[in-house]
DNA sequence: GACTTGAGTACGAATATAACC
DNA sequence: AGGTTATATTCGTACTCAAGT
C-alpha cells in the first residue's frame, strides 16, 4: 500500500481511502491511484486487514460425520451463498461426537478467528456444544424443527413437513395400515420424520402401526430393519423409510420374501438422491431443498452477526412421486 | 498479550517466548507466566499472528461439481489430514468450469490468505488454471495418473490400476467379450479408467469390444447409455461401467431386457458407493482409498511448502466382490 | 561466556486528527 | 468553512538486538 502510494504520488492514506470510501476522493486522483494499483498488482492484505478490522471474512462450517447425504449437501449449499456474500468457508467436521472431541473442533475455530459458524447438527451433543459457543460469536444452527430454539438461531429443512406429505401421500392411495423405518433416533431428523408420520396418521385417525428404528442411515440397516418387521405376523401397506437408502435395503428385503414393490406394498424414501429415479422400483420420496436452506442459515448468520434476531426459517421439502408407491387394490 | 505479560509482572516478549520457544524461558518464569494467561483466559490472535508470520494455518481445497462421490470423498478426507496437522481447511467450490469462474475462485482464495491449495480436478479445466497458480503459491493437484505432471505436484488414486483389477476380475471368470461404459471423458477419471480397461484386455490378448460413453456419473447417464450398447446385434459378456451409478443404470436396463446379472451378464463398478451391497444384485465394485490419497495430498502440500520436491503419489484401490460378476457359463 | 529477560520495532491496513487549499 | 489530503497511531504478535545476571 505504501509502494501504490509512492508510485501514485500519494499518501496511503489516500489509496486506504480509494478502497474503502472511493466516493471521498476526488475523482482524479482516485483514477490515478487505481492504474497504480494495478501497475504494481496490488492486492490488499487480508490479514493485516483482519488483525485491524477484527473480521477476516470466513464462515465456519462445522459438520458432523462422514458422507451422508443430507449434510454433505448442506455444506455445498453453504459454502455457495458464503462465496456469494464474499465470504470463503472453513470447514470442519467432526467424526465422533464425544465432547471433548467436538470442544476442541469448535476451539480450533475459534482460534482461526472465524466470523461466524454454521452448525451442521443432526445430534444434540453437537447443538450442546454450539449452544455455549454461541454466547462467544455469531452462531446459527442447522437443524430439523424439533430443536428446542432457546435463544439459538436455527434454521433448517421442515423435516416433520416432509414426513408429513410422504406419509399423507401413502393414505392418499388408499393405503391404512402404514409402517415407519426410522433412521437413529439420536438424529433431530430421525426423529422430526417420526412426529411428522405420526401427526400424519392421527390426522387421518390412523393409529401408528409399527415403528422399527434402523440402526443407521445405510442400506444395510435398512435391509437388517426391515427384518424385524417381516418378523411379525401382519404385513403393513405400505412402508414410509426415512430415507432412501433405507428404503433400498428395505425394499431389497421385501423382495427376497418374495414381495413386490409396490403391487404388495408400497415404499417411500426421503431425500431424492441422485440413483433413487433408478432404483428398482424407482423410489417415491420426498426431496430436500438443500440450496435454499443454505442461503436461508447464511442469511440468518449475517443478520445475527450484525445483531439482528430472527424467527427461524424451515425450508418446505417436496414430494417426489415415482414408482415405489401404487394405489391399493 | 501486554494484558497477561502485565498480570505477571513480566514484559510481553516473555510471554511470546512461552508460546513459542519454551524451553527458552526459566522454568518458574514460565510456570507464572502459564497461570497469568490461564487466569485471564488469553488465546492468541491469529490476525496478528498470521500478520506477522504470513502465514495464518489455513489449507483451501479446491473442488468441482455438486455432490459427486469421489471429489467429495476426497474433499473430507483432506480436511481430515489438515486438522491432524494443526491447519484448517477452506473450501471453494467451482460450479461451472468456465475459466473466469475458475480464476475467480482461485483468486477468492488468493485474497484470503491460504498457506496452500489442493486443487481436486477432475477435469483439465482446472487443472490448466491451477497450473498459473502454483508459481504464486504451494499448490498441489489430486487427480489420477494421467496427468501430464509437468512441473506439477501431483496425488491422487491410481484408476489405471483400478480399472485393471475390475477388468482382470472379469477375465478371470472367463470373460472374453467385455464392454466398458465410460464416464464424461473431460474427466481424467474417466480417462483413466479407459486406458486401464484397454491395458488389461490388451494384456490378455482380448480385443476391446465397444465403448459407450455415459453422459454423467448418474444412474440416468448410465441407463441411456446402455440402451446404446444394447442396440448392437452382439451383446457382451460382461460390462465394467465407469462408476457404480451408471453401473446401477446399466443393470436396471438390462434387466427391462430381460437380462440377468450376473448369469446373462457380469457388471462391475466403480467407487464402492455406500449402497452398493444392496443393489440388486450386489455390486462387485472398485473402492478408491480416498482417506489414504487425503492424507498422500496433505503430506506433500507440505512438503512443497517447506520448499521439497516429490514424486507423484498415487494410491492403489482395492476390488471388491459381491454378487453381480459371476463366471461364464 | 552461556543464559535469561526486556526494550523496541516491523508486519500492512484502517482511522482519528491535523493540515492544506 | 468545506472538501481533500497527509501525519501519526493503532491492532497483537514475532523477532532482532541489547542489557542484565
Amino acid at each position: 500500500m505504501v509502494d501504490v502510494a509512492k508510485h501514485a504520488g500519494v499518501s496511503h492514506q489516500s489509496v486506504s481511502r480509494v478502497l474503502n470510501t472511493p466516493e471521498a476522493v476526488l475523482p482524479d486522483t482516485r483514477e490515478r491511484i487505481e492504474r497504480s494499483m494495478a501497475a504494481l498488482g496490488y492486492r490488499r492484505n487480508s490479514q493485516a486487514r483482519a488483525l485491524k478490522t477484527q473480521s477476516n471474512g470466513l464462515i465456519g462450517v462445522v459438520g458432523q460425520g462422514d458422507t451422508d447425504f443430507g449434510p454433505t449437501r448442506m455444506t455445498w449449499a453453504i459454502e455457495n451463498a458464503a462465496r456469494e456474500r464474499g465470504y470463503a468457508t472453513a470447514l470442519s467436521v467432526v467424526r465422533d461426537p464425544r465432547p471433548e472431541t467436538i470442544d476442541s473442533t469448535l476451539d480450533f475455530f475459534l482460534s482461526h478467528g472465524i466470523d461466524g459458524i454454521v452448525v451442521i447438527t443432526p445430534v444434540p451433543a453437537l447443538a450442546e456444544a454450539a449452544k455455549q459457543l454461541s454466547a462467544q460469536l455469531p452462531l446459527v444452527l442447522v437443524t430439523s424443527g424439533l430443536w428446542p430454539a432457546d435463544n439459538m438461531n436455527v434454521a433448517g429443512i421442515d423435516q416433520e413437513l416432509g414426513a408429513r406429505r410422504a406419509t399423507q401421500h401413502l393414505i392418499d392411495r388408499g393405503h391404512r395400515s402404514i409402517a415407519h423405518i426410522a433412521g437413529p433416533m439420536d438424529w433431530f431428523d430421525a426423529r422430526g420424520r417420526v412426529v411428522g408420520w405420526r401427526q400424519a396418521l392421527a390426522v387421518a385417525d390412523l393409529s401408528a402401526p409399527q415403528m422399527i428404528r434402523a440402526g443407521g442411515w445405510t442400506a444395510e440397516a435398512g435391509y437388517e430393519a426391515a427384518q424385524r418387521l417381516l418378523d411379525v405376523d401382519e404385513l403393513p401397506d405400505a412402508v414410509f423409510a426415512a430415507n432412501d437408502f433405507i428404503a433400498l435395503g428395505l425394499i431389497r428385503a421385501l423382495q427376497e420374501h418374495g414381495l413386490n414393490v409396490p403391487d404388495d406394498i408400497s415404499v417411500v424414501g426421503f431425500d431424492d438422491v441422485d440413483a433413487a429415479g433408478y432404483f428398482s422400483p424407482p423410489l417415491t420420496t420426498v426431496r430436500q431443498p438443500f440450496e435454499e436452506a443454505g442461503w436461508a442459515a447464511l442469511e440468518l448468520l449475517l443478520d445475527v452477526s450484525d445483531g439482528l434476531t430472527h424467527v427461524p426459517n424451515f425450508i418446505s421439502p417436496e414430494l417426489i412421486e415415482r414408482g415405489s408407491t401404487a394405489f391399493r387394490s
